[in-house]
DNA sequence: ATGAAAGCGCTAACAG
DNA sequence: CTGTTAGCGCTTTCAT
């Protein structure tokens, strides 16, 4: 048979060259060990001269498995995300999966309609980063073939696989701490209502801060930059703050811009505590105090359940919980030592 | 026949339910008008009782369409690329694609591996972000079946469809401007050298130093934050510079960083201008001039060139330059009015 | 307007 | 050890 060069060559043509079946080359694709060395060697001949590829789709199909995983996030560009997803990737990347990722921008309805694609797509399995805590959204997951791990952003009470940190406890030893240098007046700018790490964070935060017998004000935001300059002008005539804690690093970047844009100081007029631990917090100046979230280790952890769970490997739902650290920088001082 | 609630339908099982051929529910599934509408509604509602969903990976076997676009890039972890990955991504939803992403590290044997994974999962095309200079590499990319658009970093003198900004005269112009500042002793913190974009800048600085009659001085760097600052912390011994034009804002960041640490500021003592104009470059104190790229359009377009390709509507290769922008904030400072 | 059947590129029994 | 054959889930002629 006539080869073109500008046609994909196939298992066929590969095999017609080598002179053998394509069951044969198929053996030598999977380094089945027992095809014989010569005509092994035909074969590697032939696949080298037309340059040929096997198609991983038309595998996947005869056998039923997939080699893709399918990543959900919310925006690619919030700079905490990216190393959560270098983390995935990597460790797909070792298991032999290849990755499929698309944003939601905190869309429930589009978050709904992309999983549904993945699936179409025939992922293998799914890692999401959530915005829903809709019970109708939920059920719908529930009803999936296909595996999912919920990372970061949990949905509680449900059959999901899940690794994140505990935020409840992370923004409560934030905030102790903020207490402990003294801090009374403490403002929270807090993230989305439909996402579950901010609603944990905020309750961490108030339980705090009623436990110490201290008011607290919280101050609704969107987890951006700008949203954290907009909240802090706010906050500043609202309540007085002498600390602030933000519900992220973005948020708590933001506050710093528009402490100074006011001409007062951090952390000599108002200390802030952020988190996430985006490689800006260790760039700022004063540099950020914040709590470490080990993003990387989440996405790797996160792809070997879900790699035990497509191989099925595992029954009943895990729950990771990987451990945070407050890293104490620059943004914070005592209240006394002002 | 039996359907287990726990196995994924496929369209035999439809067409069972719904009392019609396997060739009907294909065609309702494409919206094929000729299907009465009685029919019709019999299929539709076996695919919702059955929650059935084609597999798109049998559906490109049987076409021979892909509608998958695989995107390589150095590293989603550098602020710059997200929002060119969030150009592509989007352009690339709009027009039905889904999106293979892969990180190189800028390693090129790495980079030639995960083309040619790419290949074999059937992408109908390849968005890259080369760090690939090498001659043979390129070769190897002519050879592909698959339609390939370069991004931001060019193959010079070869037949690639590309997408990126005219590095070698940004460079320039922001020389030129610290130079119009009465600076003389500009010295430029440069990228790898397998990087053409890094390449072409400090070709740029270098042009426009001897045009005026200055005298260059280049210190590599790798595009990293740490980079920046070692490089800075040797160049101030080295050379005494008034300015310092970095190849990118993570190493103008890093640049910043260590000028402060040792007790200097910036611009008062040294001017800083950067490159790319990541969000980060907006959020510093002080902010930073920098060079913006126009990166989400460059996903953009590169999606919209490499759609026009795959579906064979362009012949020649086709080489798009967008347009940069100085951005002068607050880094920069004249010389005499220190 | 609908169905039967062949085929996309590959794998996986089963023979030999 | 190697070849034959029958699918994987879908689309697409070609009949009817």
């Amino acid at each position: 048979m006539m080869v073109n060069v500008l046609m994909k060559p196939n298992i066929q043509h590969v095999a017609e060259r080598a002179q053998v079946s394509k069951a044969t080359v198929s053996r030598v694709l999977n380094n089945n060990p027992q095809v014989k060395g010569e005509i092994k060697e035909r074969v590697l001949r032939a696949i080298k001269e037309l340059n040929y590829r096997p198609s991983t789709i038309a595998r996947n199909l005869a056998t039923n498995q997939t080699n893709t995983i399918g990543l959900i996030l919310p925006d690619i560009t919030n700079p905490y995300f990216p190393v959560l997803a270098r983390g995935i990737e990597d460790a797909a990347h070792r298991l032999g999966y290849t990755i499929f990722i698309s944003n939601t921008d905190n869309d429930p309805k589009l978050e709904q309609d992309i999983i549904h694609k993945m699936v179409e797509q025939q992922v293998g399995g799914i890692v999401l980063i959530s915005s829903t805590l809709d019970e109708k959204a939920v059920n719908d997951l529930t009803s999936l073939q296909t595996p999912i791990i919920l990372c970061d952003r949990l949905i509680e009470n449900k059959p999901f696989d899940a690794v994140s940190i505990d935020n409840y406890r992370a923004a409560q030893e934030a905030v102790q701490y903020l207490i402990g240098q003294g801090h009374t007046r403490i403002a929270h700018l807090a993230g989305p209502k439909n996402i579950q790490s901010a609603v944990s964070r905020r309750a961490g935060y108030v339980d705090a801060m009623l436990a110490a017998n201290l008011e607290p004000f919280v101050s609704v935001g969107t987890f951006s930059y700008e949203s954290g300059v907009h909240q802090t002008g706010d906050l500043i005539h609202a309540y007085k703050p002498t600390a602030i804690f933000a519900a992220n690093d973005l948020m708590a970047l933001g506050a710093m811009h528009e402490i100074y844009r006011r001409g007062m100081r951090v952390p000599e007029d108002i200390s802030i505590f952020g988190c996430d631990d985006i490689a800006f917090s260790a760039m700022s100046r004063p540099l950020m105090s914040t709590i470490s979230i080990p993003a990387y280790q989440i996405g790797v952890t996160a792809v070997q359940l879900l790699d035990d769970r497509m191989k099925g490997v595992r029954a009943g739902s895990k729950n990771v919980i990987l451990e945070h650290k407050l890293m104490h920088r620059e943004s914070c001082i005592g209240v006394n030592r002002k």
